[in-house]
DNA sequence: GTAGGGTTAG
């Protein structure tokens, strides 16, 4: 960017405005890494080019392809094919690269139609775009007919068909079409420990991870997210660590914002507060990313007002907050029980910071009213909501109802999304609580048949934490371990310590 | 002559 800011003004000064090697050399250092600002820079200059070669119209397609608005990719290849060049072997890949960015299949099929007509129909790259097209837009069946036609595959064809069976259904697919490959690279094992994540299949996904270490593979910034992002989810502290100090000695402390982040939001959720709170300190920069893993964290330890002060601290040093970071903080207002607080914030998000609140947040606010105990305030937002309330909001409401043993409402409640997601065993065990703790024992036999009838059951809870470098599992109602009676023992005591003080957690 | 496809938060 500062490359091309410099040759841009060296023209203007020399007057050689019309040269056309050095726009071509500006473009190229506008394009790449571009941002919405430079990509209009490059196209205002493009657009000066008399007579632009398909090299120069292909740099444009690559920035356009992975930049916000791929459309342009194909509104310029329009005017290609009417008034330029002939496309090459580059052209077509970012074409149908922008196609699977718009998931628009019809117009990548028309350019498939026009790769085939300039002679690159067999090309590989335009072959393998044309697997990630199908498998981004319309499913596995398509993207495989390809590969199953393609005469030669690398490991990028090999690769593009594992993330179409790991983003559809089918894992297990992924992980079939992966075993066969002839040859893995870091984005293969990447793309499956991705799959894996994102499937919350997180055990399998730190296997693999060690795995591809024993290959001798070196993971990439990709990879090293998804296994923190494992690594948070199963408590695994010690694998979390590791791959810390794994990339401090790699990178030197020099974090992509994503990976800090990342490392922040595994060291809270593994319960660590210290490390994070040191990783987030020891950030070089600290964009609105790294704030919101922060915020996040202090709301799900409780900190509420710690929050609110990093919350204030965040807007004084100029980082302007976004949507998940209202989340955030009405999460921690939530958890703290700072429900004035929290509405205040909820007013300021729109007249102070311009944030339209979305569903996700007006069921931030149904959850901070209901669990202070304000369910009838928190029915009637749901009523004056400009958005129609769905499963989440109406899952919000029924928590509290339980907590607050609102029985008329919690019926609505569960009844709501009932009708909505009837498979759901655990819904009706709230209702059924609900009935029980009103002592409505005809209700609780009826709930009861209706479960036997529709034939559904509670798949049982499950967490786990990394304890002195073991990874434990905890299932609801597991009663196999041989201190299990110590145990719950110990969590009688703390129960009655809360009465005590009068603080009453649903712990049922 | 120059370049390309597969992985990428909160």
């Amino acid at each position: 960017m500062q490359e091309a800011k410099l040759l841009h003004s060296r023209i203007i000064v020399s007057g050689l405005h019309q040269h056309d090697i050095y726009l071509r050399q500006i473009i190229t250092a506008l394009t790449t890494n571009p941002n919405p600002f430079s990509l209009l820079h490059a196209r205002h200059l493009f657009d000066k080019i008399p007579q632009p070669s398909t090299y120069i119209y292909n740099t444009m397609f690559r920035a356009y392809a992975s930049s916000p608005h791929p459309h342009q990719a194909l509104a310029l290849y329009h005017h290609m094919h009417l008034h330029g060049p002939l496309p090459d072997n580059y052209t077509f890949p970012f074409l149908l690269k922008a196609c699977s960015s718009l998931g628009d299949l019809r117009t990548g099929e028309i350019v498939h139609g026009q790769a085939f007509k300039h002679g690159f129909g067999h090309d590989i790259f335009v072959q393998n775009s044309l697997i990630n097209l199908y498998g981004s837009s319309c499913g596995v069946k398509m993207a495989r007919r390809v590969f199953d036609e393609m005469g030669f595959r690398d490991v990028a064809t090999w690769t593009s068909l594992v993330t179409c069976y790991a983003n559809g259904r089918s894992i297990e697919s992924a992980r079939h079409v992966f075993d066969r490959m002839p040859k893995r690279s870091v984005v293969s094992y990447s793309a499956m420990i991705t799959g894996y994540v994102r499937r919350n299949w997180f055990k399998d996904g730190v296997l693999l991870f060690r795995d591809m270490l024993v290959a001798k593979m070196e993971p990439n910034d990709s990879t090293i997210m998804s296994v923190l992002c494992a690594c948070a989810n199963l408590g695994d502290l010690n694998l979390g660590k590791w791959v810390h100090s794994y990339i401090s000695e790699r990178k030197k402390n020099q974090f992509d914002g994503r990976i800090s982040t990342a490392l922040i939001d595994m060291y809270f959720k593994c319960g660590s507060i210290k490390k994070a709170l040191k990783v987030f300190e020891g950030a070089k920069e600290k964009h609105v990313g790294e704030w919101t893993a922060m915020l996040s964290g202090l709301a799900m330890h409780g900190l509420g007002t710690e929050l609110i002060e990093a919350f204030e601290e965040m807007i004084s040093s100029g980082v302007k907050p976004n949507g998940v970071t209202f989340v955030a903080l009405f999460s921690g207002c939530t958890h703290s029980g700072l429900v004035n607080e929290g509405m205040r914030y909820f007013d300021r998000m729109t007249i102070d910071f311009g944030i339209e609140p979305t569903v996700v947040h007006f069921g931030c606010v149904v959850d901070l009213l209901g669990r202070a105990g304000f369910i009838e305030q928190a029915v009637s937002f749901i009523r004056d909501m400009p958005v129609e309330a769905n499963a989440a909001i109406w899952g919000a409401i029924l928590t509290s109802c339980r907590v607050y043993k609102n029985v008329e409402v919690g019926e609505l409640a569960a009844r709501w999304l009932i009708s909505a997601e009837p498979w759901n065993g655990a819904l009706y065990m709230v209702l059924l609580g609900l009935y029980r703790d009103a002592g409505r024992w005809d209700d609780v036999e009826k709930v009861k048949e209706e479960m036997k009838k529709v034939g559904c059951r509670k798949s049982p809870g499950c967490s786990s934490i990394e304890v002195n470098g073991i990874c434990r599992e905890f299932v609801v109602g597991d009663k196999s371990h041989p201190l299990t009676f110590e145990a719950c023992l110990t969590l009688a005591n703390v129960i009655a310590e809360f009465e005590d003080r009068r603080f009453f957690p649903n712990l049922i």
